[in-house]
DNA sequence: GCCGTTTTCGGCCCGACTGTTTTCAGTCG
């Protein structure tokens, strides 16, 4: 049965993608898909909704018929569109549709005329010769086929980490800022969003004359394949596996193509849409008054597409139709939170435990970043890998901390712990030492799998220690690798608001926990949150834009995160009343 | 199948590029 909402969301993609090789209406196949992509952004659990019989049609692209299934779906475990449209079409046909180049038409001709129902039938056929012998089949698209299914089988394709894909395009803008012509260049898409990862790079350049522009990114020296190549878009392949593309536009439009490749696509069709009930045609050339298409009305920045449907700039972050718009209607846009806000960083580790510099090089470098404070939160011993500290040991790195206080200026540095939470929800230090601390990052390293009730109650448990502080990168994943471990958000989150425990954003590039949802659903519970690196060495204090960029995707203000704050107010706030 | 300061019915975003074609369908973002 399924109860992951990402499994209910798999389902409801699978029946969009059969039925569209069916042809089915489309409108009706975009509806399951779009309930899909709102299945799987929601922070709540919705096999929860269902038991606790909410209301599921007050979120977007839910009617009355999806909420219908979906209840059906999460009480029976079965989808019976699903299982009757598997009746008449092989399952199979949708794992095709991810072959690049291959639409539900041509999986459907392949179907038809060669039988092909699988990866595997899909190979073969392919390297027997018979693909190009289908009508509107040739034999580059053949050989394409083969390349795609090489490059599944391999285990490529997965999304790169948002700071793996700054280390690309930093210096590829850079680089194509010197062709001849180029005024202005940024990367758009989801880096631009700055959502966790990406998929490939969307690179916007406004020039007159996109010839040596496009002539210079194709002839990168990173460049592996040039996949297509035109005067206002070419895509590229780098050696490092990404995709990139580069769109050439002139100045007058920069804004509305800015907007329009930055997406996401969601909030782009709900922003045109309002262009129409205006009487206005918006697309990445600008917005055009109906029924005279020479001159646009406006287009030379973003925030001229925005008024022209009477809105206010939205920011980057928020643009995946969660509500932004509806809030920018109403006036009332967060007033999102930024690096400037951030006072000083709370979970830092040095070389006495995992750490690779000493507390002197920590305390510098974060004086260097314009700190004021710096909590050092060393492992606490459960943590034996890490050299993790006991009592006697945090004592002394305590002693340590008051004497580089006293000879320290501009900066204060914060005794902490990065205290384990243990399987039966007790933390990993005696409670006496830990009230001589400043400060506490409470974290799970081990135990991953508990049942997710379990797992909720054993953090809840730790949070009900009147010295837990900080609830460190709380769901444990690891982007790419891990998996969030189980646990009721919600839960969760409300337990934090009433105890007044805080909950990390770690700004580690494979972290990035709490995740934008998160950081969404603890606003709206009224539970702060704090920014802060897990710096393992001086170099890893300047991640903290990663925590600034994924709660600003989540919403949040400065009010909302505790390192907003200056000393005084930060340890009456770290009391916890 | 969703959705509604024009609507409970009749709409539903829009353009570029490729491959396979001689004018365009399919796919993608």
């Amino acid at each position: 049965m399924p109860v992951h909402n990402h499994e209910i969301a798999e389902r409801f993609t699978r029946l969009a993608n059969l039925l569209e090789i069916e042809g089915e209406n489309p409108y009706r196949v975009r509806a399951y898909r779009n309930a899909a992509r709102t299945i799987g952004g929601l922070s709540a659990n919705i096999a929860d909704l269902v038991s606790e019989e909410q209301d599921l049609t007050r979120y977007p692209g839910i009617g009355k018929d999806l909420a219908a299934k979906i209840r059906t779906l999460v009480r029976s475990g079965e989808l019976p569109d699903l299982t009757e449209t598997e009746e008449r079409v092989p399952t199979e046909l949708s794992d095709l549709m991810v072959i690049e180049g291959l639409g539900p038409k041509g999986v459907r001709a392949l179907y038809k005329k060669l039988n092909v129902d699988s990866l595997e039938d899909l190979e073969e056929a392919a390297r027997a010769g018979r693909i190009h012998e289908v009508e509107r089949f040739g034999e580059k698209t053949e050989k394409a086929i083969l390349e795609e299914i090489e490059k599944i089988r391999s285990g490529g394709k997965k999304r790169t980490r948002l700071a793996d894909a700054e280390e690309v395009a930093r210096p590829l803008v850079a680089y194509l800022a010197e062709a001849e012509g180029v005024e202005a260049i940024e990367v758009a898409g989801s880096f631009r969003r700055r959502k966790e990862t990406v998929g490939d790079l969307d690179i916007l350049a406004s020039c007159g004359d996109s010839g040596p522009v496009m002539e210079r990114f194709v002839t990168h020296e990173d460049v592996t394949e040039v996949v297509s190549r035109g005067s206002t878009r070419s895509t590229v392949r780098l050696s490092s596996g990404m995709d990139v593309d580069l769109r050439a536009i002139h100045g007058r439009s920069y804004g509305a193509a800015l907007h329009y490749f930055t997406g996401s696509q969601a909030h782009n069709i709900a922003v045109r849409q309002r262009g129409l009930e205006r009487g206005y045609k918006v697309n990445e050339y600008g917005i055009f008054a109906h029924d005279r298409d020479e001159e646009p009305v406006a287009g030379a920045t973003e925030e001229e597409v925005y008024g022209r449907v009477d809105l206010p700039w939205i920011p980057p972050e928020l643009r995946e139709d969660r509500g932004e718009i509806q809030a920018a209607e109403k006036g009332a846009l967060p007033r999102l939170v930024t690096r400037k806000a951030l006072r000083g960083d709370l979970h830092a580790h040095t070389n006495a435990t995992d750490g690779a510099d000493s507390l002197r090089d920590m305390a510098r470098a974060a004086a260097e970043a314009g700190h004021e404070y710096l909590a050092i939160t060393d492992h606490s011993k459960r943590v034996s890998m890490a050299h993790g500290l006991d009592a006697d040991r945090l004592r002394r790195q305590g002693e340590e901390i008051d004497r580089l206080n006293e000879e320290l200026n501009g900066i204060t540095l914060l005794k902490g712990s990065e205290v384990d939470i243990l399987e039966d929800g007790r933390l990993d230090l005696p409670d006496d030492v830990l009230a001589g601390l400043d400060v506490t990052v409470c974290s799970i390293h081990y135990r991953f799998n508990l049942p997710r009730d379990k797992q909720t109650d054993r953090i809840i448990r730790a949070m009900d220690n009147p010295h837990f502080r900080i609830l460190g990168h709380p769901s444990g994943r690891a982007i790419n690798e891990r998996e969030p471990f189980e646990l009721d958000m919600e839960r969760l989150v409300e337990a934090a608001a009433e105890r007044h425990c805080a909950l990390e954003v770690n700004a580690q590039p494979a972290r990035l926990d709490l995740r934008d949802m998160d950081c969404m659903l603890a606003r709206e519970r009224g539970a702060k949150l704090v920014l802060s690196t897990d710096a393992h060495n001086t170099y890893n204090l300047g991640l903290l834009g990663y925590a600034v960029d994924q709660a600003r995707r989540g919403w949040a203000e400065a009010g909302d995160v505790i390192n907003t704050r200056g000393l005084e107010d930060l340890r009456a706030l770290l009391r916890r009343g």
